[in-house]
DNA sequence: GATTTTTTCTTTCAACTGCTAACATACCCC
DNA sequence: GGGGTATGTTAGCAGTTGAAAGAAAAAATC
């Protein structure tokens, strides 16, 4: 085994675990623990990990301002549940408006088995996902692309998104509250979100359900603009009776 | 066996194992250490591997599958020589236009030292590949995606290409021919590219040696319509003579 | 709370493996 | 034959690893 590959796995390994302990890595790898220690001290040196008396944590990229690549593992059941949910409201021939999330990428990959759909993003991501299927209108806003991410904002990207008129939208978030709203990290964003609900008759927030009672830096909407919210894990029951009071739909996994 | 079959087999290995190892490779080929690790050296240099202690890993391309990545090995050391010259040629603060195209994809990766560009593209991968720039202005010019390509088309498409006017266009084209002009595969792309064309000031051509005397199906523009082609290889001299008479310019490698 | 014991960490060293660079040789194509 | 490329050889250098010893941290004991 290469030393890049070990290293590599104890980074996997630190990922999905959070934690990871010398003793057991020297065992699992067949090494001594020095080579150990010293392999979590790059990941330590590269920003990955934090060395702790007896082994080392995973340093959490708080997910504000990161790049697109680095987010991507977090909760990724949680996502594929969305997807699942969100595949069944979808028909063939819908005109659907998605924005660049990880979620979005899981959401239209779960689509692939429909037909004729009408796709218009501001995601990157998206439009890669689906480079691949024929038969789609696939439709980008177009806009300036923003810095470290792969989404599309400002006065073309407005444009863009207001030249269409849909059936669904569906949503992503950083922040779900009920006094607060719906809330997302940067003003950008909040704009470009708030554009594609006004282009969509049915609205749709897909959101997992770590979202809730976060608030995030701008406002996009109130929770009342909303007509359904899809999430992995059943909310509480204040968020379940504040739905059906306000007539907002609500399905979630499990 | 000639070298190059060896390096292809040796990235075939790469491609499927993720990781590669001298010693084994010596024994495989019944060569020395040092010619593997030679052969490694050049596909480090192409982009595919990235060396390290004892063998080689996979460089992932950050979107694995692309239907397109099969295009990307060919004649990479041409795309290179290519980037180079016009990275020589982009000023600081200037406004360009790229179209979808691998060498495009190498020339914005060579340009990236620049300050203050501002770079208008209906190429996808462009944008992955600009995703991490600072202080430039990406922009995207929206469109119908294009089956199969990671290329933004349509009526969106030449509207956002027509609502910029910059200082230079880079045009990649697949056959140039003094009679038929410049051709590309189909006419969605032709038609953006005339746009483009039409949008910016200096026109140049970017192309590789083996493009010249093709002809593909939908023209583009005369070759007299360019102000400058830049290519990895002098050109015949029949070429150098009539770029002369036209009064364009031509730039090339070595 | 202070002392002892245990565990883990850091540093240093030596052995080993693999790397780089320079040169020599063989081969091919013109 | 001669220039260029591909390959092999060599020697010195660099990276990786494990062992050992002392330092530091945590746990156990009094």
């Amino acid at each position: 085994m290469l030393a890049v590959e070990r290293k590599n796995l104890i980074l996997e390994r630190l990922q999905e675990q959070k934690r990871v302990v010398v003793s057991e890595l020297s065992e699992l790898f067949d090494v001594s623990e020095e080579t150990i220690r010293r392999d979590l001290d790059k990941l330590e040196k590269e920003g990955f990990a934090s060395k702790t008396y007896g082994g080392a944590v995973l340093v959490e990229n708080n997910n504000t301002d990161m790049p697109f690549s680095v987010r991507q593992k977090r909760n990724i059941q949680g996502k594929k549940i969305i997807a699942d949910i969100i595949e069944e409201l979808i028909q063939d021939g819908d005109h659907i408006v998605v924005d660049p999330s990880t979620t979005a990428v899981f959401i239209v990959n779960a689509l692939k088995n429909k037909k004729d759909l009408t796709v218009v993003t501001n995601s990157i991501e998206v439009l890669v996902e689906l480079s691949d299927v024929s038969g789609w209108d696939v439709i980008s806003t177009g806009g300036t692309l923003k810095e470290n991410y792969l989404a599309l904002v400002g006065p073309k990207a407005l444009e863009g998104i207001h030249s269409f008129n849909s059936d669904k939208v569906i949503l992503s978030c950083k922040g779900i509250d009920m006094g607060k709203g719906i809330t997302d990290a940067n003003e950008m964003f909040s704009q470009v979100k708030k554009a594609m609900l006004s282009s969509a008759k049915q609205k749709i927030l897909a959101v997992d359900s770590t979202k809730f009672e976060q608030v995030a830096f701008s406002k996009i909407c109130d929770v009342t603009d909303l007509d359904m919210v899809v999430t992995d894990k059943k909310p509480a029951d204040a968020w379940l009776e504040y739905f059906k009071d306000k007539g907002i739909a609500c399905l979630y996994g499990e």
